[in-house]
DNA sequence: CCTCGCCGCGATACAACGTACACATCAGTG
DNA sequence: CACTGATGTGTACGTTGTATCGCGGCGAGG
């Protein structure tokens, strides 16, 4: 049990390293690691390809991260330090700003909704951080402690879902070699031209017929939002 | 092109197979591969398990999806043809009772909230059915198109987002031989009390400390529910 | 100063996965 | 009865995550 194997990845990342002299960092893994992603997607990143882009072996990451899984929370743990939620806000703009910055970087960051489940459940430093943020903006508004953590993960659940879609959808056109615009989605699914000609869905076609803000997700994205913030307004009585 | 590869699975099962006597089909594939995935999770689907318990070689099964993603789409879209929302309810009812339906169908099948992105787009005619009745329910009620899909979809959202969570956890606690309550929780979190040691999280440590249903998934599910129809309703004049 | 042990990295290897490919088999049609 | 096309079989390949062993250099103890 030479470095407490049953430590925590955090726990481990916090007592200062003795040997601060060595070519690979958890610093520079979650970064190059992150830069694979960003580029080309979470499929690009393999054990392999990590080491190759780290100019070393294959087997050389493991020293710092325990697995695959390891690492995935390193790169979302380095991500998440840049979700700075403004402090001292109403509860509201807060968890507001708490879900439109989290879209952002989940835009900038478009693996980030696409992570195995154990990776989203991941209790990252910069991940707690965000929470307490989120609960001290809900805190001392005479709410209990369980309403108030069942409104911020109703906030933090519709930002995850919304996101799963869209950046699922950017992930299918950039995937394809695909312009953009109108012409897209005929491109992206001729399974949805099928689907229609059966004539099966007319309440749906509709929809297809004479949306004008298809492409919109800003739009939608905030319209579900306030919908919610609403309807925590006035039912928890704030 | 012997039978049209560019064409969609759903295509390809509408038209009458012109050979009905095979001892593979799409229904047997489905039923299978959801019963295995339900009993030991998604990791445990592999075409070479697939083909084991179908009694078949190792590549049959390809003759009838054109690969595991193909699979995939046709679990879900077996598992979605339980999801009946019943009609002719306001529009209220009829949104709650799909989040709720959706819910149970995702707590019978755990593995829905796990698959991968592309899967959770697929337009399976299931899919379809029930987003159709989503959207009637919602149309005579003076909405706009883009208005009706964003009220759709930001209940399908919260729902995708509240299970992905809800089921990562469960599917946590099962993987290890945990026995349930409270307890569970301490085994499961090392890592949230090591979190809670550095004195970094108060209002969450304040929060573990008090809250008393913090295990209650479904009064956490059905609060952010009812939040986002509140909303709803209250700011699109409903 | 020398030496010993440990830690960071390299090299090799293995099992499991998805799936391409060629062949065998069987049914129904001419 | 021969033919054709769809269905299942056998084999094989490339890629993945990761266990294991070997090596070399740096710091601590003599």
């Amino acid at each position: 049990m030479a470095t407490d194997k049953n430590a925590s990845l955090w726990e481990r990342l916090e007592r200062p390293s003795p040997a601060p002299r060595q070519t690979l960092s958890p610093q520079r893994i979650a970064t190059t690691a992150v830069a694979i992603a960003d580029a080309e997607g979470l499929e690009a990143i393999t054990m392999r390809r990590l080491a190759t882009d780290l100019g070393v072996a294959p087997m050389a990451p493991y020293r710092h991260v325990s697995g695959k899984d390891d690492l995935l929370e390193l790169m979302v743990d380095h991500v998440y330090a840049d979700l700075r939620v403004p402090d001292g806000l109403g509860w509201r703009p807060g968890l507001r700003a708490l879900a439109v910055l989290t879209r952002e970087l989940m835009l900038r960051h478009r693996w980030l909704a696409q992570l195995p489940p154990q990776a989203k459940l991941s209790l990252t430093p910069n991940r707690m951080t965000v929470a307490e943020r989120a609960l001290t903006a809900l805190d001392g508004l005479g709410l209990d402690a369980d309403t108030m953590m069942s409104a911020f993960r109703a906030v933090d659940a519709y930002v995850h879902g919304a996101m799963s879609y869209e950046s699922a959808v950017s992930a299918l056109v950039s995937e394809q070699g695909l312009s953009g615009g109108a012409e897209l989605r005929d491109d992206l699914a001729p399974v949805m031209m099928w689907h229609m000609q059966t004539g099966r869905y007319p309440t749906f076609q509709h929809y297809l017929r004479t949306a004008t803000r298809k492409d919109d997700a800003s739009w939608q994205f905030d319209l579900g939002l306030d919908c919610l913030l609403d309807g925590i307004a006035s039912r928890l009585g704030l």
